[in-house]
DNA sequence: CCAATGAGTAGCATATTGCAACCAAAATGA
DNA sequence: TCATTTTGGTTGCAATATGCTACTCATTGG
């Protein structure tokens, strides 16, 4: 499978040498990671992602548009006939670990104590442990013990 | 430390059981997780993020004061008078995660195999290995091995 | 046949962004 | 000392993006 850069002709990066910026740049709108992370929870049709989301019917036709066009959505026209699908491409499967991130995040800082949330289960039932960046050896990483070398 | 959702009232949830639209709709909108990033780079004064993002004035005066209300950023009037500094608050440092994956799906999909980005490394000048979500057991987990519960 | 569903479009109103100019206090520097 | 620059904004206006409502047009289901 060949590696490009999804950049649909026209498009121009806010940042282009840091993958933040770009990624952003792919889906850091207001509501392609809520698509995505439908997507991952197995919406497939439109209505499925527009009742989920509740969007606006346009924006959501132009949000599914731009996904397929970047690579992270593929839309296959199901053998029935006019009704469409919107599956993850492997693009789009892996933005798993950035929606995990998000939810995680959301969870420990978002909720008040008393509220209650939906919960990512493995497959016998049990929480996902929290995601942490560490360096080769295994050891936590955060903030401070770690930069970013903007060259090369 | 008290933990309270964070909501500046006035606010409403996108979708208020979900933890991802949570952190979304404190951080997901076209400026903030860049200005986060600057943040985590080094970035406290006003000019300094006006300058690495290109943001326009009024917008970053905007999102800093969001930021600020939304318990991610903290605002010091630092000793020698009119300067601000903006500093990150605990939730906000933990926004590192989130930025990390973010950083690792764009070097993985959003760039060409020629071009060249940013990396992050550990102080002994290493890059950070990749982000890995797993279940209790410390096995490999992705959309299909994983379920959300949205009741509870 | 008739109603409902799926996947959109079109037109208009509102909200959000971006640009350029302006401003005042503090620090700098000649 | 006194002009200039830096810092951290604000204001007004133009350009974009988003959302709401109404309309299509082809299938399905009964």
């Amino acid at each position: 499978m060949a590696r490009t850069a999804p950049r649909a002709e026209g498009m121009s990066w806010t940042d282009p040498a840091c993958p933040v910026a770009r990624t952003l740049d792919l889906v850091g709108d207001r509501w392609s990671l809520l698509i995505i992370r439908d997507a991952m929870d197995g919406a497939r049709a439109f209505t499925d992602f527009q009742h989920r989301t509740g969007i606006a019917r346009n924006i959501l036709t132009d949000r599914l548009r731009r996904l397929v066009e970047r690579g992270i959505l593929d839309r296959q026209t199901a053998p029935t006939g006019r009704r469409q699908n919107y599956v993850l491409t492997e693009a789009g499967r892996d933005l798993f670990t950035v929606i995990v991130a998000a939810r995680q995040w959301g969870e420990r800082h978002a909720f008040a104590p008393a509220e209650t949330h939906s919960v990512l289960v493995d497959e016998s039932g049990l929480p996902l442990p929290e995601l942490r960046p560490t360096d080769a050896h295994g050891r936590p990483m955060d903030v401070d013990t770690t930069s970013v070398l903007h060259d090369r």
